[in-house]
DNA sequence: ATTAATCTCAGAGTATACTCTGTAGAACTA
DNA sequence: TAGTTCTACAGAGTATACTCTGAGATTAAT
């Protein structure tokens, strides 16, 4: 269905868009870069603990509702794909 | 107080034992190093979204479940440390 | 229709997540 | 005493998270 990096990048961007921040905004509160958070909503990065902690700080939002709002979106409960 | 890498490594270490399985299972389980989980549990690394989502799939039990025991061992809401 | 704020995207660099091998130590059992 | 299972830890390599600059594209006004 999709990807953790679609998932998060999906519901990072219904939080921000809830707290009617910009993605500069969101960068300087959580400490990191612009584009950053950019590649973060686009899908194309699959962020740390700590990032992950740092923007739910950001957006006043625990960690683990960001992450529960993920596993609703991926549906089933995601497996690495194994290397071959 | 403590870091979100000394949080996490409290929090999957109870979810590890209470699953009473050993590193090499989990680490096999989750398709990560016996190594990578050791370090995990040592609290000497900052696991990636895909990690803890891949990690809490193979302790069946839900990322954000886990992601609340870290916040409660972190007690504050967690901010990243500024650059110079 | 122009401006201004916001966001996308490419490229290049640095830091660090994660792999893998191997060795040694702790803990439990026989 | 061993013998087995589990964990800690070091070092070296590869992949990727994250930074930063800068130039367009998009959107939302005015």
């Amino acid at each position: 269905m999709s990807t953790p990096e679609q998932a998060f990048a999906k519901a990072l961007r219904e939080f921000r868009r809830k707290s009617s921040i910009s993605q500069e905004e969101l960068g300087f509160e959580s400490g990191y870069h612009r584009t950053y958070i950019s590649m973060l909503e686009r899908g194309k990065m699959n962020p740390s603990l700590r990032t992950l902690l740092s923007l739910a700080t950001a957006l006043k939002t625990p960690a683990a509702e960001i992450v529960t709002r993920v596993e609703r979106l991926l549906g089933a409960p995601w497996q690495r794909p194994r290397n071959p």
